[in-house]
DNA sequence: CTCAGGAATATTGTATACAATATCCATATG
DNA sequence: CATATGGATATTGTATACAATATTCCTGAG
């Protein structure tokens, strides 16, 4: 089976379902910018990529279209959401909330396999500085993604996932990773409090990460919109 | 077109999408419990009493399942999701947060509009004392709804949403209201303190409202789960 | 009588065909 | 020359056909 969102084919594993293998897929492709913000998708051209027939590929770009990633209008087709500067602030808003709980649940939950897993997370995202922005946000996501995972809360894993992927995309959308001078110190303040296993300080820690990075990314949106 | 999901047909109204329709008809089916979890659900047997295909049948199943109210096994179909005793725990901590978070929100942001939608929403609450769990379930979510609508941010509104759907699965399952004597009093004081603009009252009042319930409802769960 | 094996049935997953709506471009008209 | 109108084209939405996997139940051996 052959597949590229743009250009050239790309090979790509198919999974026992073709549809999740398409939902990872394109997932990833707007997760990494590959697919900008607005752009639309057709389901005929996509499908002839991938080699498959377009019932998978609606199923995972309705999947997407739930998750906030992608917007569709009726018999308009679907495209890469594109957040408003309103939205951006509301989605941090929630995230300081939730990124504080799960902080602080890890803090109180992470096993030995969590620490070991946290530590590799960190080295990625700060042995990645000279990298480009893409790469940066991925690292980045991956990091809080592992965080969520040492909280061991199906439920906050699932919304944490879900605001993750908005502010994948706000930042993708605002182009600038926005390497504010404080993020490794705060990554790593983060990092200490939950394997001192301190809920407060870590949850204090996480907070004060988002609106860090929440201020930044949202002075460089369009405030009209 | 006819559709029912058991018994007997039920008109109901096209809207511009039949997938649409059928997504608004199941999820109503579970959320009020006329779908037991752990029930199975047929496609070809779902989609001869809505009079549709199996199309828009697949594409409603798949938006449910991603909302957390259905689980899908690969060649094996699809069920009303059983929520486990931990699961239950993990939905209630995050639902702590995050509706503390909407009530200070709606405190700060609430409208003449909502003001009214809110009392209008309690007094329906308390006037159903009287009806079996099904309706009091509808109305409590309904309740809260109108809250979270007044917080005015769309992240929350989107996860909320997810969240208070996974509640009325969980009620559903352990079939008991729950009616707490402190019920009444619990949803007034968040409602006064929200109309006062009262942010941390507010927030105090939803999340002490959360835990009692959190407590009562796990409380009936088979704890083996 | 119990259990293993296998065919028949049923159900899901994928592909394709058909219908409806929207988009685009050419042409004509003011 | 700008704009409206009409048809041709393209794309989405729905239905159906085909393929693959799972379930069921019957049969026969031990």
């Amino acid at each position: 089976m052959i597949l590229a969102v743009h250009h050239a084919p790309v090979a790509f594993a198919r999974p026992v379902l073709v549809r999740d293998g398409v939902y990872e897929h394109l997932r990833r492709a707007v997760l990494d910018g590959e697919i900008a913000p607005g752009e639309r998708i057709g389901e005929v051209e996509l499908g002839e990529r991938l080699g498959v027939s377009r019932t998978p590929i609606r199923e995972a770009i309705m999947r997407l279209t739930q998750d906030g990633l992608l917007v569709a209008e009726a018999n308009k087709g679907v495209r890469v959401r594109t957040v408003t500067a309103q939205e951006a602030r509301d989605t941090y808003a929630v995230r300081e909330e939730l990124d504080g709980l799960g902080a602080a649940l890890a803090a109180a939950a992470h096993t030995a396999a969590d620490a070991a897993a946290l530590r590799a997370a960190l080295a990625e995202v700060n042995a990645a500085k000279g990298g480009d922005y893409r790469q940066q946000t991925r690292l980045d996501l991956s990091f809080h993604r592992v965080i969520a995972l040492a909280a061991h809360n199906a439920a906050l894993g699932d919304l944490a996932r879900d605001l993750e992927q908005r502010v994948a995309l706000i930042k993708h959308q605002t182009r600038t990773y926005n390497a504010h001078p404080d993020t490794a110190a705060q990554h790593a303040a983060i990092l200490k409090a939950v394997l001192d296993r301190d809920a407060p300080a870590a949850r204090e820690a996480a907070r004060l990460h988002v609106r860090t990075f929440a201020a930044l990314v949202v002075n460089e949106m369009n405030p009209e919109t």
